[in-house]
DNA sequence: GAGTAGTCTTACTGGCCAGTAGGTACTGGA
DNA sequence: TCCAGTACCTACTGGCCAGTAAGACTACTC
């Protein structure tokens, strides 16, 4: 019987350790994005990076250092995925059209990297999910930045608690979409924004919702 | 030196079943919520309800088994939690504002238990997933249910993705408020009403919000 | 006070996996 | 052609933890 599984065939290619890093980043992201953190092996990472398992520990550190720098390496990139599809110095609408279209792109395009910092970051205690309520933190205070400039109603508490609704929104939705993906980005980005926005829009207008009495 | 650790001194008082059981979960999903799944361990489990570790496999049977009775009691709790508090046969956006209310009631009351469903649960691949995507699913259902009753324009997949934008938009808030405490629930709550509510009225009334072309 | 059913324990096994020791091959310069 | 440096490897150790074997204590019944 010959060998049926192209297992890692012996000693692998010589390659510069900047290409090696980033080849065995990608790997640890998709590992870590269908495992998870613990049920990750550092055994099956190497695997799938195609080299072995002493070469992730000289390069990338403890297992905690390489998911650590997973999260950074991935936050980083939806950050700026962000920053270079808001389109500044328009209207307040446009900026938060503009921003929901370009962090669903990302999603689209990177659902390891979303898996990864939506549902395994935040469900490890300890410094994970700091670093990614620090980043998540920076969201919110975008979105609040900007719903503050757009209105006067909103302010401090105010926004940020909304700015956490929306931005929680649109996590939500986004993982809804990865299991329902017939429709394009833009589809349910606009859904998102109508929900939102036509909401806030009511808000700056000074229109205020009752609770009634209770029975 | 005295024994100055009170831990379980010897053998335990002898309690029925049913009891027993109700401690252990307790002490399952305390422990759950601190240290998400893998991480917690059995033995800290059983330490915790007082009892020894046999006596956990005896009643709840293997370590997934316990977890995912967790998840389906805390699930039951929660979703009767909501029930019990909408006011059927009144207005949608009544039904919605106590809907709304009951939850986050519950998740003030009951922050292990959302730790347990929202964060870790979720998380985890496999079973668990399943199920609590099965209450989720069942929450989104429920409040398209009510939007599709609301609006003829809110129908199907429309209807859906709304909804499990708003329910993001209620778990993300919910989040934001465990490390923002000092709000009180009702206020919150009827943050979050004001922001989706007065959105989607304006839907119902036909606003439609176009993007702009594109720069 | 002997039987029995259910509660509870100590003390172990076996497997998985993070992390390491101690090498071997390749490459490029002198 | 030798050397230095770096990329890369096989093969192991040690600890943690899920799960279990084997039995001990209590309470209730007749």
């Amino acid at each position: 019987m010959q060998a049926d599984q192209p297992v890692r065939a012996g000693r692998a290619k010589r390659l510069p350790r900047a290409v090696r890093e980033r080849q065995i980043l990608d790997a640890a992201v998709d590992v870590f994005s269908r495992l998870g953190f613990h049920a990750a092996s550092m055994d099956e990472i190497s695997d799938v990076a195609g080299i072995s398992k002493p070469m992730l520990y000289a390069y990338l550190g403890s297992k905690e250092e390489l998911f650590a720098t997973c999260i950074r390496r991935e936050a980083t990139r939806l950050m700026e995925a962000i920053a270079d599809g808001v389109e500044v110095d328009r209207a307040a609408d446009v900026q938060l059209w503009t921003g929901l279209r370009a962090f669903f792109d990302f999603v689209g395009e990177n659902r390891a990297s979303w898996q990864v910092l939506h549902r395994q970051a935040s469900s490890q205690g300890g410094p994970f999910a700091a670093e990614l309520n620090d980043m998540r933190g920076r969201a919110i205070g975008l979105v609040a930045a900007l719903l503050e400039n757009a209105s006067e109603r909103a302010r401090g508490q105010e926004a940020q608690s909304l700015a956490a609704a929306l931005v929680g929104a649109g996590e939500s939705l986004a993982d809804w979409w990865l299991d329902n993906p017939e429709e394009p980005a833009a589809v349910v980005a606009a859904r998102l924004m109508n929900l939102v926005w036509l909401g806030f829009g009511d808000l700056v207008e000074g229109a205020v919702w009752h609770p009634p009495a209770r029975r």
